[in-house]
DNA sequence: GCAAAAGTGTTACGAATACACCCATGA
DNA sequence: TCATGGGTGTATTCGTAACACTTTTGC
């Protein structure tokens, strides 16, 4: 620690969001097209800079409010980027956050607005400075995350099958995974709430929908109970 | 992002490391002595400030290799603290990283003239600022590194004895392991090398010294074999 | 009646755990 | 000779993985 703060450098600290939304179709990342030099026209995370009076986690709830207009939603920081040389413009740094929202509630029209669109996660254009290094650091920090805690959920719409769920988590690990094995597995953490409503919109038969139950998941928390998360063995 | 950069604040940006050592009596973390307000005289984690032209990882190193003169030791980016008043001279964020060093091997002379002292884990002094909470984010990062990753040695000696790794990672794992089973997974990982040397500090019998074989543990890296230094289900 | 997705149980294998005694030596 | 820490093997349990057929219903 410095004897005084006056001869130290004062930097530009940016904000980087990884937004992930899921659909039947898949796992997804929000991306917005830059639209100023440099690198105008390529496409980028969302991001901004932090401001002296809020904090860092307060700067990446505006910046993801921004975009989506969106607030209280699934937002953990990932990791400082520090290069000396990652933007062009002038030294910054930047602290990377990702965020997982449900992709329905969204505001499409800010969304438009900033000329951002969805990308499916396995086919994401080429991005600018070090910003394709900092979704691989969030696609397995997910998977991490995912494994331990009930994440998922966070992607979902309240009411989902257990197919969607599936398709969620096998994006997320990126396998396959055997329907009953998985089943089996996330049924018994008895958090979620099986409703007598089915999803007929993918099938003909139908499909049960579930509930999380966040009650049920804090009191086994908070009662010691470890409960993970992790439909398979990585 | 901003359509230009001039508008905005430049910030103080601090490190903070968590530098942890062991030795038989266990686990330990080196902390110094502020000598300067605020808080002078209290305990303190070493820190610095990022310079303009070096990137997160050379501040980082810098400010380690000032306080111990180690070089090229194990050295992880943890997390970015920022809130608003974490310091009560100037905005300032920190961002905290953790290093294992080997406690035979830092500068005594350094650390004496920066009064630096190591502190059992389990018998911390109060710290400044937020940097308690930066050491239990070390303390949970390095429980999960070390089960996925052989990074207990690099908190060793070159030679060491089973026992000795045992405690270390009870230490980490703040659990009583049993023997036996401690041994078979750790030698069923296949990269240790028994010498035939024994240690008799500790014991009339001797204990046998083992060394971590880096080359053979690259290898089933790279070939794929996930290895897993987990001697216990956390 | 058939195509398409949803739902359901059992077996086998491997990893994790629990557990107690003998060994070598210096004092 | 005895106290101290080092070293060793087996049986059991539990979680994980592999695997195939039946159900429902819209077309």
């Amino acid at each position: 620690m410095a004897k005084h703060y006056e001869n130290y450098d004062r930097i530009l600290v940016a904000l980087d969001c990884i937004i992930f939304g899921f659909d039947r179709s898949g796992l997804k990342l929000l991306l917005i097209q830059r639209d100023f030099e440099p690198e105008k026209g390529k496409w980028s995370l969302m991001g901004g800079f932090l401001n002296r009076e809020e904090s860092l986690d307060q700067a990446a709830d505006r910046i993801l409010h921004k975009l989506t207009g969106l607030k209280n939603v699934y937002l953990e920081q990932l990791y400082g980027f520090g290069e000396v040389d990652r933007d062009p413009v002038e030294r910054t740094i930047s602290i990377a956050y990702y965020a997982l929202i449900n992709i329905k509630e969204h505001d499409k029209e800010l969304v438009e607005e900033y000329g951002a669109r969805w990308f499916p996660i396995d086919d994401l254009p080429d991005l600018i400075f070090d910003h394709s290094e900092m979704v691989e650091a969030a696609k397995s920090r997910l998977k991490y995350r995912a494994s331990h805690e009930p994440v998922g959920f966070e992607l979902l719409p309240e009411k989902f099958t257990m197919p969607e769920l599936q398709i969620l988590y096998e994006d997320i690990y990126q396998t396959k995974l055997d329907k009953r094995n998985f089943r089996r597995r996330i049924l018994s953490t008895n958090v979620l709430n099986k409703t007598d409503e089915k999803q007929k919109k993918y099938s003909k038969k139908g499909a049960y929908l579930y509930r999380f139950d966040h009650e049920k998941y804090e009191e086994k928390v908070s009662s010691g109970e470890s409960l993970v998360f992790k439909p398979l063995k990585l």
